[in-house]
DNA sequence: GTCCTAAATTTTATCTATAAAATGGAGAAT
DNA sequence: ATTCTCCATTTTATAGATAAAATTTAGGAC
């Protein structure tokens, strides 16, 4: 578990990315960013090439690289690949999800409901949609939809700072409620209409 | 373009990893990589980490990289994914495929179905599969695919080497066909099932 | 003032060296 | 024979240095 350099680099660096505060199209120097964090530019790199990885950063070869542009067709896309797959994923949740899960869900659902701030709200809401598929099982599937996550992160902290205000969501509610009853059509369907709507 | 040294070492070692010339477990020793490339480790250390990146390796923090293992379930989840993105790269890919791609289709298909051996035909099996995707003009939907794309060539050459023998593939048909009439409907219900049974 | 060329600077990609952690093995104690 | 401890070896992670490519700057021609 000894967090490696890079590590820590490539943690700050995502979240600042998510944030907007490092914006689109940013170049990202090796030396700044190693003088930055007092170390040398190699740990720099790996947290660079995982920021690519993520879907985060781009190189061009020998010409750096600079954050990756959120264009809407950008947006669409990550739309429509999370209501291809969030529902899958939900409906093994379903049926594999134990009262200890769903203890954990309703109680990113409260918290999530409790934010007072745009910023603060987009962590704990991404942190619901995590804990509603977590009980799945299916790794890979899960961080595909962890980078998906990240990239709707991005877009509603760079549109929807204005637009937010505090309220209780019903549908985060109703996905829950229907997990209970074992009930994956109807937890996939409202899903789907809220991911839709949501973006 | 110019190809970095870590490019062609990611190149190389991935291209070993789907062909099982490394096995799913193998211990990747940066120096003795390094060696065999005529290199430093460093550049060896990047290509590992974009092997993780693509599911081809596993880190565990100052004890190394080895193999990724290609475990039944895993299997599972990688077909399952294919079958919720790929009908939604296809239906946008019919939408929009020009007269040139089917054509570039059409040519990938009949060179699949003229394969001779196991590992040519999984090569050109798999470009069909990117070719009757391509046109539909969303780089990260694709991107996912081409790493579930490895994972089910990985499985192939471990489990299909002795089932094999030359063929042409009725499906692969059917869906350029539907393709060209513009019927999205029946190119992803081939599609579908062509990849529920195929593995 | 604008455009082009060439030197100066910056930045990336790689190499060599070093420190720290992990692995493997030999010998001692039980 | 088995387990434990300590040392030697291997291996990873990071630092510092260097070469090559790209970008910027400065000066001159028009």
């Amino acid at each position: 578990m000894t967090a490696t350099i890079a590590d820590t680099i490539y943690a700050r660096l995502s979240q600042q990315i998510i944030t907007g505060a490092l914006p689109a199209g940013e170049k990202l120097r090796q030396d700044h960013i190693a003088r930055a964090f007092d170390t040398s530019h190699v740990p720099v790199r790996e947290a660079l090439l995982r920021l690519e990885a993520h879907g985060l950063a781009q190189s061009e070869p020998r010409r750096g690289m600079r954050v990756t542009a959120l264009d809407p067709a950008e947006i669409r896309e990550v739309i429509e690949m999370r209501v291809a797959l969030e529902p899958l994923a939900l409906q093994h949740a379903v049926q594999r999800a134990t009262p200890g899960d769903l203890q954990v869900i309703d109680d990113a659902r409260l918290v999530c409901d409790a934010a007072e701030g745009m910023p603060s709200w987009e962590a704990r809401n991404r942190a619901f949609h995590r804990a509603i598929l977590t009980p799945c099982g299916m790794p890979r599937l899960l961080s595909v939809i962890d980078d998906l996550h990240i990239a709707s992160a991005r877009h509603l902290h760079t549109h929807w700072r204005k637009r937010w205000r505090q309220r209780t969501d019903a549908d985060h509610a109703a996905i829950l409620m229907a997990m209970k009853r074992r009930d994956a059509e109807t937890a996939c369907d409202v899903l789907r209409r809220h991911l839709r709507r949501a973006l």
